[in-house]
DNA sequence: TTTTCAATTGAACGACGTTCAATTGATGGG
DNA sequence: CCCATCAATTGAACGTCGTTCAATTGAAAA
């Protein structure tokens, strides 16, 4: 296959990190010219193409940098991420980071989402009736964002991260609604309401508290709880024992401390089911109230 | 922990701006004790209680502040959104934020959070059957936070703002479930998935695009679709010319641009016949544990 | 009048994102 | 063997931000 020259249209795609252009940059003022958008970087083989001048001694990677900053947030969270600290951490001054990611925090974000959605299509079934497909790909989805639980608002709540997602992983998801029949409107309409109904349970599923760990704040929330007037919201109150930090809303841990496993289950056997059942009527008008069959 | 002072855990609500404690403060170091967390602040009468001292020449309310805030998010974006821009604003010192609002950024948000939140359940039919009545909800939620689109993070993707709903809401969802047949772990499933889902699929769908009004970004992004390879991506390619900018992920405008309201629909509708179909076979062992007791 | 104190001020601190001219030093050409 | 190249890195600088604090204002209460 040709380098994969598939971003920028005519990118001019050189090898590994991808040496830029300049120093005093041309059109875009970046340093690094091809790494603006990764498209998820898989497989760089990194054949070692024998970096010249100072790179050979400290030699820093577009990948470390992305790995590092991962680790970073899992560690301390997205709030307390920043640039600087992130140089700090590598033993580096801040401008490096610009000069290898090639624009600013926000490409650094893309490339994170990037690397995270990458491997996602490996345990994929193409034998399984698409049903299973589609549990099987967004059950990896989930799975793949709990390992970085932090990192979530990044996939859910900005396009320009969430944009990055592997195009393989799209593609096994159309692939399934097609083989489910639908096409044209239909097919926009269910890819959106899975991609945004799972992707967006997940995300709010995972919404970090406050920036600062403070267990003020969780104790004010279940204090606030507790004095929920059994009056006037009889039935929040009657459900508070079993649901309190057990539902969204209502809660002060998110889903890397609370179990959502069965809720989201529920959500997305409630999709499959719906869509597996619109699927084997081809054309009915009737688009609401049915149910009594 | 009985002999709260003043604020803590049964609100003891005074009037208006609700005046602070102390200049050096007592427990708390909050200027203003009562702002700590509006719950949506509804009904206050603000009785104007002839404020004292320089406040009347001024005479800066909490409410002014956050539907300042509210306006400038919705007029440049929420991450040009700043405290000091906000003040400058107002034609005042940020430090007044800081004792009007309460405590920091985060508390303003979920101030505006709750604001936004607020009066939800205004048009709410309670005669209607539950199925309808979760229509009627969560259209009104979406069609709440698209009238301030640049906010949709806050309430997706942070747990402080997002745990402000108000509590009528809530009861009303809740209500809506347990006529529906839902107890127990079923309608905490059930509420999770709707909310989830329902939710998650707004915040997507209003996610963000790069900070700077960058075109070259939206550039970018067309021209990687159109670069997408019809052999190795045959669906993606294929659905392109119908679906480019008008599925998530593959899009470079979000919801506030490009109309997502077929596919709202679908999710909806797929959620509410699902649920309408759990709820007519009570026990069904083949899911979670029943919950009839 | 005098006192009180809710409300506001302005300066200050440290950290942040980003830019830029200057520098380093291994490598490839002579 | 030396030297020029230039990918990679540096450190200083600029402006903005969130947040804190002692000091101040001035209408209402005493």
């Amino acid at each position: 296959m040709a380098e994969t020259p598939q971003l920028r249209t005519h990118i001019h795609v050189r090898h590994g990190p991808a040496y830029p252009a300049l120093d005093h940059p041309p059109a875009v003022r970046l340093g690094n010219g091809c790494a603006v958008n990764g498209v998820a970087d898989s497989g760089t083989p990194a054949p070692a193409k024998a970096p010249r001048g100072r790179a050979a001694a400290i030699g820093l990677t577009r990948a470390q940098i992305v790995e590092a900053a991962i680790a970073q947030i899992d560690a301390r969270g997205l709030s307390a991420f920043s640039l600087r600290e992130l140089a700090r951490g590598l033993g580096v001054s801040p401008a490096v980071i610009y000069w290898h990611v090639g624009g600013a925090k926000e490409d650094l974000f893309a490339a994170i989402a990037a690397t995270i959605t990458g491997g996602l299509v490996a345990a994929q079934d193409p034998g399984a009736p698409w049903t299973e497909r589609l549990r099987q790909v967004f059950h990896a989805y989930r799975a793949a964002v709990h390992r970085h639980p932090n990192i979530s608002p990044l996939l859910g709540a900005q396009m320009k991260s969430n944009g990055n997602s592997s195009l393989e992983w799209i593609e096994t998801v159309l692939r399934a609604l097609a083989d489910g029949g639908f096409h044209g409107s239909d097919l926009r309409d269910a890819f959106n309401a899975l991609i945004g109904g799972l992707c967006g349970f997940v995300t709010m599923e995972l919404a970090p508290g406050p920036a600062s760990e403070d267990d003020a704040w969780e104790r004010r929330v279940a204090e606030r709880l507790a004095a929920v007037d059994a009056e006037t919201y009889p039935l929040t109150h009657a459900a508070l024992p079993q649901l309190a930090n057990r539902i969204f809303v209502l809660r002060w841990q998110n889903g890397a401390q609370v179990c959502y496993d069965q809720s989201f289950s529920t959500l997305l056997e409630l999709l499959i089911d719906g869509l597996a059942r619109r699927a084997s009527r081809p054309a009915d008008p009737a688009l609401s109230e049915p149910s009594h069959g």
